[in-house]
DNA sequence: GACACAAAGTTGAGATGTCAACCAGTCGTC
DNA sequence: GACGACTGGTTGACATCTCAACTTTGTGTC
C-alpha cells in the first residue's frame, strides 16, 4: 500500500513500522479525549435537557439554516455520518417530535428534514449550557496556538479523507 | 460556573460565550475528524481481521502485559471506558472465544480476564495492517510537532478529567 | 425512448453502548 | 465483631450504530 524505508525480502511481509514513543502517545491521548470528552458531554446533555449529543448535533444545523429544513444527505455532510444511521437517527428524532419529514418536490427520490418548534425549543435551551460544558473540558483548557494548531491537524486529516474541514484563516492572515 | 466577562443585570440569564471563529474551527473538524477515523479504522479492522475497534482496544493491552491477563478495573483505567461496557464487551468477546475469565483469588470479587490463544493469534494477525491504517490516515499525515501539540494539548484535557495521559517528555527534553 | 448506472433514502437484523439497579466482598471504625 | 460505606463486577432494558440489501428517482448515452 506504501512502499517501505528498505526493499523486502521476496517472501516474508517486512516487519510493520510500529508507533514510536511520540507517535503512540498522540494517538492514544487523543482516544483518550475523544471518547472522555464525549461521554462526558453526552452525559451533562442528556441529564440536563434530555437531549442526546446526537440530536445535538443534528438540531444545531438545522437551527442554523435559513427556512429550519435541510436535506439528508447535506445533514450527512456536516455531521459526518452515514446516511443510514442519519436516517435511523431522524427517525427516532420525529417520534420524539423534535424533526418532521417533508417530500421533496424538486428531487422526488429526496426528502426535506425540518427542525419543529418544540425541537428548536430544546437546541435553545441545551445550547448555552452546552457551549460551557465544549468550554469547560476543551475550549478553555487550550491557548488559542494550540486550538490553531488541532484544528490545521484535523484539516490535513479530514482532507485525505475527502470529507471538508471548516476553512481555516489563509496562510499569512494569521497572527 | 464561569464569570462572564461582563457584569450581569440581576434577573435574566448571562449572553453564554458561543464559541468564535477560531474555537469552533478547532472543536468542529475535532470532532469530524474523530468521527471519520474511527469508522474507518473500525471498518478496515473487521474487514481484514472479523475483529471490532473495541476488540482491538482490549486485545493490545492483554497482549502486551507480562502473563496475559489482566484486572477489569485496569482494562477500564486503560482504555477509558465505563465497567459496564466493558464488562459486556468482555462477555462478548468472551462468547467469541477471544478472551476468558478466572476468578480471583486474593479479592474475590474481581476477575482475572487472560486473553486465549485465539485472541493473541487474531491481534497479532490484525496489528500490523492496523497500524499501518493509523499511519497512513493520521500519523504519517502530520508532523512531529503537530503530534506533540495534540498530545500535548490532550493531556491538559485529560488531566482536567482525572484520566491518565501517556507521560510527555520533561520540560526540557524535547528538541 | 430505452438502457445502464448513479444518487437519495429507508429498512431490518444484529452488534455495540448507556443507565440504573443490583450482588458480593472488602475496609475502616467503633 | 458488627455496622456502614465503598469497590469490583454483572445484569437487563433500552438506545444507538453498522452493514447489506432494497426502492425509487434522476442522469447520461446510444
Amino acid at each position: 500500500m506504501r512502499a517501505t524505508s528498505a526493499g523486502s525480502a521476496p517472501s516474508s511481509p517486512p516487519e510493520p513500522r510500529w508507533l514510536d514513543e511520540r507517535e503512540a502517545r498522540a494517538w492514544r491521548n487523543l482516544q483518550m479525549m475523544n471518547g472522555l470528552i464525549e461521554t462526558a458531554l453526552a452525559r451533562r446533555l442528556g441529564l440536563r435537557h434530555g437531549l442526546s449529543y446526537p440530536d445535538y448535533r443534528v438540531l444545531v444545523p438545522l437551527s442554523m439554516v435559513e427556512d429550519g429544513r435541510m436535506r439528508v444527505f447535506e445533514l450527512c455532510e456536516v455531521t459526518g455520518w452515514e446516511k443510514s444511521r442519519m436516517s435511523h437517527h431522524l427517525h427516532r428524532m420525529g417520534l420524539r417530535g423534535l424533526v418532521e419529514t417533508v417530500r421533496c418536490d424538486t428531487d422526488r427520490r429526496g426528502a426535506w428534514i425540518g427542525i419543529t418548534a418544540d425541537g428548536r425549543r430544546a437546541i435553545e435551551a441545551a445550547a448555552p449550557s452546552h457551549v460551557a460544558d465544549v468550554r469547560e473540558l476543551f475550549v478553555d483548557l487550550l491557548t488559542g496556538e494550540q486550538l490553531d494548531a488541532i484544528a490545521d491537524a484535523a484539516e490535513v486529516v479530514l482532507l485525505n479523507l475527502g470529507a471538508s474541514p471548516l476553512p481555516g484563516p489563509r496562510a499569512g492572515d494569521r497572527r
